[in-house]
DNA sequence: GTCTATATCGTGATAGAC
DNA sequence: GTCTATCACGATATAGAC
């Protein structure tokens, strides 16, 4: 993991001649790419092991100039998982549809969400510092939980609305602990849909059954 | 009295004359110190965060102390959560007695061990510092999971025991994250019998039913 | 046994040259 | 805009005095 960098498309052969002035600036502009190896980085290390400096190598940049964009370390980071991540996305897609399918349709759209790598980064991003860095919990907490459980304790028609949500959740967050970042099997090697099937019931009671 | 207690930086009064030189020394002897000091450091701030100078500080001794008995940082991690965590113990109060009952003998148990701030300091220690630290992931991996999750699956008698028991494990993994690492309500300051009173069918289905 | 002193390194952050 | 140079700090770990 020296040199080569995975947005580098596929090394191109050496060329002949004056080197040209964007060899080393190919691909996106800097302020793109430091933002995506800070993702990847704070991903793969969580906070406290992810340094400016190693955000800077994996980006091809100078350390100064992640600090000239984005400012100190946190700040570096609330950009990285800064998510667009629209909660409202989620209300049509799961709390749309009949009811007896909620429990389906949530666990289907949590392990889409959580395989695809471009929106699995910033997630792992959050879980792996939010342990142990309080910007980071506040994040979980206040965004990815609050005003997604939230809303959809607002939808429930059952007693406890928002711990049954909440209980809902930390299934999931559990999966995903042992699924993505400590990668235990036999879950982490898994079929999505098997465990879309296990784990559907369990959701659908939290979330629909009194 | 909690004179020793770590959380409290020796609030000691300023003594007049020369120091005793046992003033350094109360409570239990320095290594006791040091090993207590070690779970509650690393349980509250994960390992990264974690130095041998806070640790030899809350136990009131010499940082060169520490790596005196311990060795490197690692060594010192190893011994802090190195847990008698004896998983034949689990055995018979959970899977001993009537099946139907499993579930919530199971949620009983678990939540007792993390409500005892004895047994849950050094679970804490672990869970905080899996996320980042490989040798914190193994010991998650291989003694707190496979070794009881391979007993406990072994007595199933429902297809895929192995995948079930870990779903149920990550059900409660992640209840551990939201109560008792991030703290988010209304899980954190939920009563345990009603939680226990929640999860346990949930346990019930994936362990005994099919 | 305990602690002082230190070697060596990596960190975040800034100032300022070009 | 980009990078060099540097500051101030805290980290692990060790050698050795007492």
């Amino acid at each position: 993991m020296t040199e080569e960098n995975p947005e580098e498309p596929a090394a191109a052969p050496r060329r002949r001649g004056r080197p040209s002035r964007k060899a080393a600036s190919e691909g996106p502009d800097a302020r793109t790419r430091i933002l995506e190896a800070a993702r990847t980085e704070f991903a793969e290390r969580g906070y406290d092991k992810t340094s400016i400096r190693g955000i800077a190598k994996a980006a091809r940049v100078d350390a100064a100039l992640v600090h000239h964009y984005f400012g100190t370390k946190d700040e570096v980071f609330a950009a990285a998982v800064e998510v667009t991540f629209e909660p409202a996305l989620v209300i049509p897609t799961v709390l749309g549809g009949p009811p007896e399918g909620l429990g389906e349709r949530l666990a289907r759209f949590f392990l889409s969400v959580w395989e695809d790598p471009g929106t699995r980064t910033p997630l792992l991003a959050i879980l792996r510092s939010a342990v142990t860095h309080e910007a980071a919990a506040d994040v979980l907490r206040d965004f990815v939980l609050r005003r997604l459980l939230e809303r959809v304790a607002a939808e429930l028609d059952v007693p406890d609305p928002t711990l049954r949500a909440e209980l809902a959740a930390s299934h999931m967050l559990g999966i995903a602990m042992l699924r993505y970042v400590v990668r235990a099997e036999p879950l982490a090697s898994a079929d999505p849909e098997d465990i879309v099937a296990m784990v559907a019931p369990t959701l659908q009671r939290y979330l629909a059954e009194s």
